[in-house]
DNA sequence: CACACTTACGATATTCGTAAGGATT
DNA sequence: AATCCTTACGAATATCGTAAGTGTG
């Protein structure tokens, strides 16, 4: 018993005519007519009852017709769930990215994304870097964005570009007619930076004691815009990723490069190497990839 | 996409291993491999993401599966469903049958088919001799036991015995000392018969017009068992088919041929001339047939 | 280097269409 | 006589197993 046999079965069920059901399921008449006989001999008995002139089922064929239809109805819907899947007219995708990232660039990979593709739901976790690479590596979700999680055989890394850190200061700053400022003469000022699980605050507390550093923290906060707001009112000062730069902008803060020491990082794609991505999944990176490459040529 | 794919599939996608999947499913581990690869092409990407070394599911491929699971099964109950009907492992049969057959020699042929057949289950519809060649011409049930319904193209009749009439008296009676009575003596006594819907009345009052005789009906029933009793109880004495005669008996009456006429009618099996018949129907005429051989023979 | 999957290839089986056959209206 | 299903047969296709190839641990 097979697929086509059924299919053969239902059809001529339906029509009741081995000639019509043949011209449908476009096959020759002699050649539905072993297909069924075929199906009859492998089932022990005959499902159609045919006398040249008149079709009908055998009470056999009427028991076996109810599980044949809803047999092929499930049959042809699994083939097209697939199909759509792998044609990315369905399907779902997840995607985790650092705050940093997923509220600044992301949105326009995504939007790209959608264009291509409408039918794929899209899901963004927004969580710690850190927390990025967990996901992924646990396989609870295929994409990850964030920064190089370094040499390591379950994860693979593709930079998408290099981010570095810029000072953030209010608007009517005595600094704000530089092009650049040191740590040292930030640092003077009153310092605010997100609270401590944060990549960012790390990153800026290795950095400063590397460089022999003291960092005093005046105010801490968990968001960036949080951050953006306070430099804006004029509480102090801050450091963030220059991805954020438009963000700080926009809540009219003034961005300019750190340099002594410059702190550079690659953010990229992180996937798992050893499980194939779904297709939705290799789309999207494709997408990120076009989406970030002339961002990636100018260096941001 | 077709059955042996989804099943090889299925079976990689357990034991996460081609080898072993290919020891289970009989077939070299290569052609396994080209199954599966076909299977991949057919729906347009990979299910399976394979390194030689280890086996896991691509993200469509975890999609597929649990539909390809219940795919499966309900495959195997379809083939296993139609099997066993075929088989006579499961299944049900209708039959219906005139009152007068059902309650004296069909149980006989029932027990037969059942020891032969323990799993199909029975359904007996003991109706009017009429009710039964309409219930088995409108399809409603394959088989019918009643009289010969004459030449009718849409039924057959495959005839079992012969079945006359024969004069039912109260044990007491002066006549019981006779072998044989005619209408003439009979009717001179007060007389008990079914009601008028009933084959046996129908016959009765067709007979005695033809031959020029009155019938004056005493008392009527519904039931046989009813008139039986009437008669036992000295109430008068009636006609009913041969086939009753032990019932009769066992009520305390007294049984005898009825001649001039003697009526004498064919019984047998009555099925649709133009539609198959289900494996079970065709077991139960066989039975019935083997069944009543001897009592054929007898002629009653 | 050993194990597990893939590719290559020849043999076998199956499926298909054309042509001829048979039965019913 | 016309129509519809079945049988027969040769061609095309698919499937299968063996043997050689490839990559990973």
């Amino acid at each position: 018993m097979n697929v086509k046999q059924i299919r053969a079965f239902t059809t001529i069920a339906r029509t009741l005519s081995f000639a019509e059901a043949a011209n449908i399921l476009h096959l020759s008449q002699p050649t539905l007519s072993l297909t069924i006989k075929n199906l009859e001999e492998s089932l022990g008995g005959r499902l159609l009852s045919r006398t040249t002139r008149t079709i009908s089922l055998t009470p056999e064929g009427e028991a076996l017709l109810p599980i044949t239809k809803q047999l092929l109805a499930q049959w042809d819907n699994a083939e097209e769930e697939i199909h759509q899947r792998f044609s990315l007219k369905k399907g779902k995708i997840a995607i985790a990215a650092m705050p940093s990232f997923a509220a600044s660039l992301l949105p326009e990979g995504l939007v790209n994304y959608h264009k291509k593709y409408p039918k794929i739901k899209i899901e963004v976790h927004d969580v710690l870097a850190d927390s990025v690479v967990d996901m992924v590596r646990q396989g609870r979700l295929e994409i990850g964005i964030s920064f190089d999680p370094g040499n390591n055989e379950d994860l693979n890394f593709k930079p998408l570009f290099k981010d570095r850190f810029i000072a953030v200061l209010p608007a009517k700053h005595p600094l704000t007619d530089l092009h650049e400022i040191t740590w040292k003469d930030l640092l003077i000022n009153d310092f605010i930076t997100l609270q401590r699980p944060s990549s960012v605050r790390q990153m800026i507390e290795e950095t400063l004691e590397l460089n022999g550093l003291a960092l005093s923290v005046a105010y801490d906060a968990h968001q960036l815009a949080t951050v953006g707001r306070m430099v804006a009112t004029g509480l102090g000062v801050a450091v963030v990723p220059a991805l954020c730069e438009q963000q700080m902008r926009e809540q009219g803060a003034y961005c300019l490069p750190v340099i002594e020491p410059m702190i550079e990082r690659d953010i990229g794609i992180i996937t798992r190497s050893r499980t194939q991505l779904s297709s939705a999944a290799m789309a999207m990176i494709d997408v990120l990839i076009r989406t970030f490459e002339q961002k990636r040529m100018k260096n941001l």
